[in-house]
DNA sequence: TCATATTCATTTCAAATGAAATGATTGTCA
DNA sequence: TGACAATCATTTCATTTGAAATGAATATGA
């Protein structure tokens, strides 16, 4: 500590002072680990599920009989991630795991009946938790903010236009 | 694989499908995880500076002779995270260390001369990077979108409200 | 048909992460 | 004043992460 230095220091200011608290990477990044740490704390422990394993979960309430690669490429995380989610889920019941006839390198996954019967607790915690939240937003809010994630999604990645 | 299951697997559907596309917390993280990639992938390798070193200089654009705590009370990342993007900014000449003869718990950080221009560069290719995908937005979407999220951030956490 | 390329899920391994422990300093209050 | 609590930055250590390697299966094309 306390380096020996002499090096200059500068007072900060002058140059370009980018505005962090306006700046649109930086906020979606604060909202989002905001929002993440608030709904998992009213997961976490009581169900004991983490977040990569709720994300699969609700997501196979979507669309069952689906892959590993189905749920990665949608859901934003990478393969290894869903991989072990999914081990976690099958091993404790929620998963179940079978091979594809079809196309025997893919995995076909579902829920078990007790998996569902926890996705919809989850999934009533979590539109909860969102009402909660959008309740103090204006009417129409939400329909806004999901209509602009949408255009500036597009914008950073051109060949992933609108829902899918 | 294949496990040998008699476990019943469940059509999806009936409970409560939530709508995951939708999900504020899930659209959230999806966007934020794209905005930082984008801009990660514009100066991680040119000038080999991470995410967290990225914020903490920025940071030090905005206030000098800061501590370790105050950025990682505002900058969203752990004490640890902030030490060790701290640690290799010093080691790299761009961030002088320095105790504080007031408390000398505390650490005085401020940017050296290097620091401020490499800091400068990367706000300009932030505050571009920006302009470009704020470019697909109706005028106005910025403001609009920083209030929802300062609502946002304050009906998560009661404690933090509006900027400070 | 056969060789090669591609795709999928998983595993490996090094790096990043963060909760808790540590050591140093300051605050509190009897 | 002195004992104890609180705060700060750092380090430790077990876990998580993800890029790349692996092995298995399918697609392609000569």
């Amino acid at each position: 500590m306390s380096e020996s230095n002499s090096m200059k220091v500068q007072q900060a200011g002058e140059g370009a002072a980018l505005a962090l608290d306006a700046f649109l990477p930086y906020r979606a990044a604060r909202l989002a680990t905001a929002l993440r740490r608030a709904l998992a704390a009213q997961y976490e422990q009581r169900y004991d599920i983490s977040v990569a394993e709720w994300r699969v979960l609700v997501h196979l309430t979507q669309q069952t009989e689906i892959s590993v690669r189905d749920i990665f490429t949608r859901v934003d995380m990478d393969r290894a991630r869903v991989t072990r989610a999914v081990q976690r889920l099958a091993a404790r019941g929620y998963v179940s795991k079978l091979v594809n006839q079809d196309d025997r390198r893919l995995v076909k996954l579902a829920l078990t009946t007790s998996g569902t019967a926890l996705a919809s607790e989850l999934s009533a915690l979590a539109a909860g938790f969102e009402a909660e939240i959008m309740a103090v937003l204006p009417d129409g809010s939400r329909d806004q903010l999901m209509a602009q994630f949408d255009l500036i999604e597009a914008a950073i990645d051109p060949s992933r236009p609108g829902s899918e």
